[in-house]
DNA sequence: TAGGCCATCTGGTCCT
DNA sequence: AGGACCAGATGGCCTA
């Protein structure tokens, strides 16, 4: 389906803890763990789709009328973290978090730890809960993040993208600075290109030098830009290919194009019903459509993925997300 | 069915 | 002391 949203839907990283919680509870049931509770908590065997999120004013509701949240199906929502679980209807516990984690531990009465744990599970749920945005707005950021026939990256694969899509662009931002000032005659102005002298040159770029257009599109990488439409994005990324393709940036052995390209193995495709979106199964120089509709003609798709290593992104590093593309 | 990915729980450690 | 962070364990969902 599509990339983010209806992805998100369907597994929600982070649900909306109180809604469903409250859902749940209503209906009496749980969400069958396609809400994002899988439950499963340790040892307990018993979906344990804890309340997630409580505000204080519930908890303390939920305490005072002795009711625990995720003791829907009367078994323990929380296994007590001091062995015995037993008793997941807690008696009241109206006793208080914030005065019961002054005492020791061992001094607790199982409500209190009870409602301890429930206090610090709903927190890191929240810290995941922030990550997973982070995450998300990494992923919004992102090259191919954005394809309707691009499923949702995953997490390791976002974050190994995304360090490689730095990479790439700092090196084209070097290369636009030192070839302004080639052009501009040298080191004048403005555009004292700080890289001038540092990096070494390139005769692919520098022959996209002699041809603005080409120039321009070297510094538009064949990477699909989310903003510019397909077709635009298609002339650029195949006129950068053009001039780009075959050029590793100076300095750093990166390419230009593999520095971002993604292991197609890292991509995953949304259903088989979609012409495979990362190519040809094997990650060979398939056509990739990017955008669900037209094959790719850019040089990622194009140029088989040449081997890098600064990234540390190899497909050869990443056997498990590689094995994917299949 | 196996493997990948993920959410959650949990206990420990570090920091403020 | 309390919160943030981390890693291990567990189980659910999805895809090949």
């Amino acid at each position: 389906m599509d990339s983010d949203a209806s992805l998100v839907s369907s597994r929600p990283s982070s649900p909306e803890t109180d809604d469903i919680f409250l859902t749940t509870r209503s209906k009496g049931s749980s969400s069958g763990g396609g809400g994002g509770f899988s439950g499963g908590t340790v040892s307990s065997s018993t979906p344990n789709d804890c309340q997630p999120e409580l505000s204080a004013e519930l908890r303390n509701a939920m305490g005072a009328a002795g009711v625990h949240p995720g003791d829907k199906l009367g078994g323990g929502c929380f296994k007590s973290s001091s062995s015995t679980t037993s008793s997941s209807s807690s008696t009241s516990s109206s006793s208080s978090v914030a005065s019961s984690t002054k005492k020791d531990k061992k001094q607790m009465t199982e409500p209190e730890l009870q409602q301890l744990r429930l206090k610090i599970n709903s927190r890191e749920r929240k810290r995941m809960h922030d990550l997973n945005i982070a995450m998300d707005g990494l992923r919004e950021v992102m090259p191919y993040a954005h394809g309707p026939s691009v499923r949702k990256l995953s997490k390791i694969a976002t974050l190994l993208l995304a360090r490689n899509y730095i990479l790439m662009l700092t090196n084209s931002l070097e290369e636009m600075k030192r070839l302004v000032s080639e052009i501009y005659g040298g080191h004048h102005a403005g555009f004292h290109p700080s890289a001038c002298g540092s990096l070494a040159h390139s005769a692919p770029l520098q022959a996209a030098a002699a041809h603005p257009a080409a120039a321009h599109a070297s510094h538009h990488p064949a990477v699909h830009h989310p903003i510019l439409p397909p077709a635009a994005a298609a002339a650029a990324a195949a006129a950068a290919a053009a001039a780009v393709s075959s050029a590793s940036l100076p300095g750093s052995g990166l390419s230009a194009v593999s520095s971002i390209r993604p292991p197609h193995g890292l991509l995953k495709s949304p259903s088989a019903s979609v012409a495979t979106p990362l190519g040809s199964g094997g990650g060979g120089g398939g056509s990739f459509q990017h955008w669900g509709g037209m094959p790719c003609p850019c040089s990622m798709c194009q140029v088989p993925p040449p081997h890098h290593h600064v990234s540390g992104m190899s497909t050869t590093s990443l056997p498990r997300l590689t094995s994917d593309a299949k």
